[in-house]
DNA sequence: GCCTGAATATACTGACTGGTCAAATCAATT
DNA sequence: AATTGATTTGACCAGTCAGTATATTCAGGC
């Protein structure tokens, strides 16, 4: 009976879109219908409100990115190859994104997370609860490089926590300033951070 | 001829306020003007429209917070002194302000910045501004810890990036989880960035 | 005491906001 | 072909937005 439809795709789509290269409340629920091909009307069949789609959207946006987080983090390689490759992984993402939007957007859930911290706890813990999931590959990475003797020892979630500010501060860094070589530090100051020896040098 | 007034005083500082506990965009101008207690024709008698209004907010803002940065970063004392003094800066600030306003509010600057960088060219601007000149003050520090062979060798400008980007991305974490222990492991990060022996172990 | 111009006050604009609603449409089931 | 219910449509709220217009107040210089 159900007439098949890919407007709540299509919706959740151009939500994570406008939301990441702007700001939530800088973008109207009648920009994403707009951009997404839709009625208003729709929308509010598919979603009950503004920041509702926005939750759906970057759960649905998670689920995508963690396919290849579970590629990168995967057991086959090495602790330290896994970190390496995390931030190629970041870097080359930005410059996808780069390309395809005209400016660097920097982390998507770190910029609603912030703007949207004060004002909406519903979206804040969204935020939050992606950056725990994040923080569990770094952590246990961690961890397994240091019982293996690849990484000098201190404690891994303080580590792990640390990496993902770094990485959150650089991607800010990058948003604000519009420039991807604010990421050239990384792999450097990961190893630091990480007590590992850089490979690269 | 003048009429002495400070509204254009409590303008800025209800603005800054507002903005740092909400965001840019969540904050009307009506809402400044009822916060300063100021009529809203008095507003734009003062400045010519709300971007305007944020542009002298932050940069009065930084007048201020100059004037610790100034002390911190004193030559009278060593450069691994003033890093740590920093990070007990940022800490002990952002302790008063989350007393004052009941949640932690991270950095401002990084804050509106993230969420305006899409959108208003100047208001970005600024922002990055402002980050340049923070960084001044922590290339400079590495530098001269490496001069004076109490910090490991390394590119100064890439350092003191990182430490702007991990201490940025610690105190988005904080706000985001509302949670200021997310800055423990500061210190001590900031010491393995820097290549400095951590004093506090 | 009058003039000048900075400062205040408030009513107002037109565009836009998030959200509602009832009627229309259409694919799949029966 | 009739029924069903998911989906679509576009008009429509009431409220808010940034910004404007205009009249008024008031302190200092003369």
């Amino acid at each position: 009976m159900a007439r098949p439809s890919d407007s709540r795709q299509r919706l959740l789509d151009a939500a994570l879109d406008l939301i990441w290269t702007q700001s939530f409340e800088g973008v109207s629920v009648d920009q994403i219908c707009e951009r997404a091909g839709v009625n208003k009307g729709s929308f509010y069949h598919f979603f009950p409100s503004k920041s509702e789609l926005a939750v759906a959207a970057y759960e649905a946006g998670w689920q995508e990115w963690k396919l290849q987080y579970d590629a990168v983090f995967s057991l086959q390689s090495t602790p330290v190859q896994r970190l390496l490759d995390w931030g190629r992984l970041i870097r080359k993402h930005q410059q996808e994104i780069a390309a395809k939007y005209g400016r660097i957007c920097g982390c998507p859930v770190s910029s609603m997370g912030t703007e949207m911290a004060g004002i909406d706890e519903k979206l804040r813990h969204v935020c939050q609860d992606l950056f725990e999931r994040d923080l569990r590959y770094l952590e246990s990475t961690i961890r397994e490089a240091q019982t293996s003797g690849t990484a000098a020892p201190g404690d891994p979630h303080a580590i792990a926590s640390s990496l993902q500010a770094l990485t959150i501060g650089m991607l800010q860094q990058a948003r604000i300033r519009n420039d991807l070589s604010v990421l050239d530090p990384l792999e450097e100051s990961v190893c630091r951070l990480a007590g590992i020896p850089n490979p690269s040098r």
